[in-house]
DNA sequence: TTTGTTGCAAAACGTTTGCAGCCTC
DNA sequence: GAGGCTGCAAACGTTTTGCAACAAA
């Protein structure tokens, strides 16, 4: 899609992947994708559901339908951080360029961007796979949870041979 | 298994773990840690439950109890990589150090290893955070399914194990 | 003895599916 | 008019939980 991240682009795009697919143009999935790029950040499918009941009649099997195809015609990237709700976020118009850090001790997610990283993984090619996206997560404890954890700390003996000092 | 001294000091560390975090010893932990220790590559809860039952009583819900407890000790890393079940595979002993290369289309997980990707991420710190490993995840379409999709087969919802090169 | 851990079964959870009717093409 | 899509509810698959019995400390 062309840099214009206007709406009215990303709208195009949507109605021109549905009719090269040949699925039907319905109100509710057009209705989702407005939905879903005028909320900022992380979603997920009970968030959005909830946020749309309010002023729109939608089920929540055409709104996991309707994330499927938005993530299929890469309008939205998926993750999957656990075993709990799938969270979503729009793949454009918002900085996507981001990783994520996960802190395992009280769940919360965090961006950041890094330059370094990016080029790394995007120059790296494959032979016999065609990479379409990626996802980076670094796991690890947030300061107000190690302030939390000061008390229990444990010494954690290294067994692989290249040590990693952050 | 041919790593003997490597896995008295897995058993010993992770004794060591139960001690100081005041957790129980129960032979169902270390029989656990032993065939998660002996398996290679990635598995999850219902494969080792499966190959435990064999010659081993125990449940599911104790296998689910002590994986976590294996997370949480960082004897094992747990990835989850769609809805279906969390996978998992040893921290140690193992190669580690890679990153995922995921079939969007038939759901394949192969490994692959990279430095310049690794050091660029390992080499990143932060203020408020302590990381203490990651996960990279690289989406896109294997040889295989490139070559099914250029003739016409459409969408294969299948996660396999079988492990082609990509 | 105390109480953390176990096995079992049932419940919980997010997501998918079956179906009758609706609406896009 | 055909059949893809919808809402609804029930089903699904993975994980967690409640509980009585057990066993490590």
């Amino acid at each position: 899609m062309g840099e214009e991240n206007s709406y009215e682009a990303i709208h195009e795009y949507f109605t021109k992947y549905l009719r090269e697919h040949k699925h039907r143009r319905t109100p509710e999935r057009y209705a989702i994708l407005e939905h879903v790029y005028s909320y900022e950040g992380h979603f997920n499918a009970d968030i959005l559901y909830n946020l749309m009941k309010q002023d729109y009649r939608v089920s929540l099997a055409t709104i996991y339908n309707s994330l499927d195809l938005l993530v299929e015609c890469k309008l939205i990237i998926k993750h999957q951080l656990g075993n709990q709700y799938a969270q979503y976020e729009r793949a454009f118009g918002n900085n996507n360029l981001h990783h994520h850090l996960i802190c395992t001790n009280c769940g919360k997610v965090k961006e950041f961007s890094d330059k370094p990283i990016r080029v790394a993984i995007q120059s790296k090619a494959f032979v016999h796979f065609k990479m379409s996206h990626y996802s980076l997560y670094l796991y690890g404890i947030c300061g107000k949870c190690k302030d939390e954890l000061k008390k229990g700390i444990i010494h954690i003996p290294r067994f692989t041979e290249d040590s990693d000092d952050f």
